[in-house]
DNA sequence: GCGTGTGAAATGCTTCACAGCG
DNA sequence: CGCTGTGAAGCATTTCACACGC
């Protein structure tokens, strides 16, 4: 009932949103929003009626209601608090980027088989061993994990993370996972990515 | 013409399919790719026809031949040679990522601002300054490359990439790019993304 | 008979175009 | 008058359903 898309762009649209507030911009019309992310004036509009925001005038819209009117609509009350399996390369990247990334969804723990990364605190994230995952995941209450492990762990992960409670994957192993229907799996796959771009950018008109 | 989410679940099929190899299954059915892809066998039928492959039988379609196709379909002739800009903890993270990721798309070279992080080799990979990067694209002849910068730089160097003749970028920053339509961009913006998960982990069913 | 290949139907998403309001 | 809000049209993608060939 709720496009996939128009979630990711309202996002995106919240974000620009922050940027425009501090440029000191009060209005922003959907023309602007479109420009700014890459799309058009009436999808910016028809991604707004998902919301029930109805509050633009011949101004545009107010810069503040409408950041307030996404963060209620796409922010979990009190915040999300999320985990994070697989401290490597990619593992510690994610944790650096999300540290950043403001305090509405915060990575609270982080878990690896190998004993030489757990104990430590990184990026402000506890690290644990993988065995404390039910654990851990229960006293916390979370209910939303990044896998970064490799291909041959993530399936058996993704069950033990469904059979504790976990409402929602983001799965960067590229490999599809088969979980239960109360779970949310979102993929995101570099090399899928990196091979879509190769492909296209051959055929792109220029 | 050639559907994007096509494109995509190919490379995966073509992922999938090295793993039936490796198992020693020689032959698949639009079922058991299905199975795999988490698809259904009609939609893995219908992105078979885009290849123009037609050379299922009542067993299903041959591993290797099926590979075969793939790879004159998605692969760059002669191998893709691609460059990494930003050398932070996500571009070494994606050094790593497609150091291990086979011989078919090459990171060959990665750029940096920091002279603290040039001149060294990370993951098979060389590192040059920000000021070379006109210099060495042209030399290796790269037509792809990754993005993986701030915020604050990510237009400015689209808009340097798409001078000396880059025909796709896969972007990590998160903000959509303005470049010519000579150039495909796809982005990967890791923070939508768990926003999404979080979204619609919270109205999942079960 | 089993699984493919594919028209045709169904679904979902985007764009158009314009009435209406401040 | 400019910009929103939204039916309706247009387009893209997915699913159905079944004839056909090995």
């Amino acid at each position: 009932m709720m496009p996939e898309k128009s979630v990711e762009r309202l996002s995106l649209y919240r974000r620009l949103l922050g940027e425009f507030a501090k440029e000191g911009i009060r209005t922003v019309s959907s023309a602007l929003l479109a420009e700014r992310s890459r799309g058009t004036a009436a999808q910016v509009r028809r991604d707004l009626m998902a919301l029930d925001y109805r509050r633009g005038s011949a101004r545009g819209y107010s810069v503040e209601s409408l950041m307030e009117a996404m963060s209620v609509f796409l922010d979990a009350p009190g915040g999300e608090r999320v985990a994070l399996v697989g401290i490597g390369n990619l593992g510690r990247a994610l944790l650096d980027h999300f540290d950043a990334a403001g305090p509405r969804i915060r990575v609270v723990a982080a878990f690896d088989s190998d004993p030489a990364k757990t104990g430590r605190v990184i990026h402000g994230c506890r690290c644990y061993g993988a065995d404390e995952l039910e654990t851990i995941l229960g006293e916390h209450s979370i209910k939303i994990v990044m896998i970064a492990v490799p291909v041959s762990e993530a399936q058996r992960l993704a069950e033990r993370l469904a059979a504790c409670g976990v409402r929602g994957i983001l799965n960067f192993a590229p490999v599809p996972l088969r979980v239960p229907p109360s779970v949310f799996v979102e993929r995101i796959d570099m090399t899928v990515a990196l091979e879509k771009v190769s492909f296209f950018s051959r055929r792109a008109e220029g």
